[in-house]
DNA sequence: CCGGCGCGGAATAACTCGTTCCGGTGAGGA
DNA sequence: TCCTCACCGGAACGAGTTATTCCGCGCCGG
């Protein structure tokens, strides 16, 4: 075997607490604290990305695959837009892997690689694609964009709970708690909706 | 003159530059960028306070009791007690200084002030008391605790965009998404409703 | 029983950040 | 005008943290 085989089974360990501590902590988390969630030494990460940052990368490509694959079986699964709607973001929240992880670029925009920015403009429009439709059929209010969307996932994660448990517990509650908004019961939205570009704008500086 | 007097026009800039910078960043935010913000020198803020920690403890004071303040101008304002509470939100989202700051204890709880203790004894009372109300009255959903309101608001400030402006303007936007589920037009919520424990408990492992 | 592939975790070298120190500057009195 | 002194900005220092590498060990297949 010319390239040795690592366990599968690390991998997919280290990709999940990655994603959990950069979610939580930002990329400025140590290494070391990936490594004790996922319950490996560091050394075992460093065998299979060459460093941080493309760790990082795995995470973002993972997390924005997942996206993805959820917005398509939403579609698939629903008729009805706003349904279809109503699914993406309840299946996003339970994937929990989430729009947290996928959103922060970690690092200056420009280093993103090729795949995943195709990854993103295929999420982008997908998005676009579920938004659209519900509010064609006057289910979701006018004066929502995608990116809006987008934002306010972010904000539905809450800080660190002690349990991930309590987290999507949490996370499901306030969900319920934007959706009549999202419908158009309320007044309308002071502002003008965020565009892609201002979304992933604000999410670079920090790291979060 | 025994005590030098140093210019309060400095004062307030870097407690508001720290406010800022500590909701953006968290309390590991470097006190250079503090003082780079207030546009001073670093030896001005510990001209003032002896460390990084008490800056943090002066600004948590600062915000806790905005909020106060807040709190008890809606009640004195509106008879309604939905327009009360509805005018405390907006009026902590305009003060800005708002919750995202008051919440993070910082450091591990013991070495909270009796002071801020104090004070966020007397926060807690009054938000209860609005929610309180506002609940008699019918006029907010009964699943919802005064706690969760607190968690709401963390999560409406947006990450880190690059104006201030800006920010104001997508904050009150999302309040007015969550306006409509507030009062109750919704499913029921998920979960249960945490408690003030569990708010500060959450915040307190990280910065942010 | 032996060889070697991974593994965990200690070691290293760089870097960041809190805090302190120091020379500069400008206002005000002589 | 010159001196003094209070105050300022920013460079310097030392402690602590972290990405990355190195090394000896244990397990598995033969």
């Amino acid at each position: 075997m010319p390239t040795p085989q690592y366990a599968t089974d690390y991998d997919e360990r280290v990709v999940s607490a990655a994603r959990e501590v950069f979610a939580q902590q930002g990329f400025a988390a140590p290494v070391s604290e990936i490594a004790e969630l996922a319950g490996v030494g560091v050394a075992s990460i460093y065998r299979r990305y060459p460093n941080k940052r493309e760790l990082a990368e795995h995470v973002r490509i993972a997390a924005t695959s997942r996206v993805i694959a959820e917005a398509e079986s939403a579609v698939a699964a629903e008729a009805e837009p706003w349904s279809a709607f109503e699914r993406f973001l309840r299946g996003c929240l339970r994937a929990h892997a989430g729009i947290g992880v996928v959103l922060p670029p970690y690092e200056d925009a420009e280093d993103v690689s090729e795949e995943l920015r195709g990854l993103r403009r295929r999420m982008i429009e997908l998005i676009e694609q579920l938004v659209t439709a519900a509010r064609r059929a006057g289910q979701l209010r006018a004066d929502l964009g995608s990116a809006d969307v987008f934002l306010l996932f972010k904000h539905l994660n809450p800080p660190l709970a002690t349990d991930e448990e309590r987290r999507a517990e949490l996370r499901e509650r306030y969900l319920e708690l934007l959706l009549p908004g999202l419908r158009g019961d309320g007044a309308p939205l002071p502002g003008s909706a965020p565009d892609w570009d201002e979304v992933y704008r604000m999410c670079v500086p920090g790291d979060s």
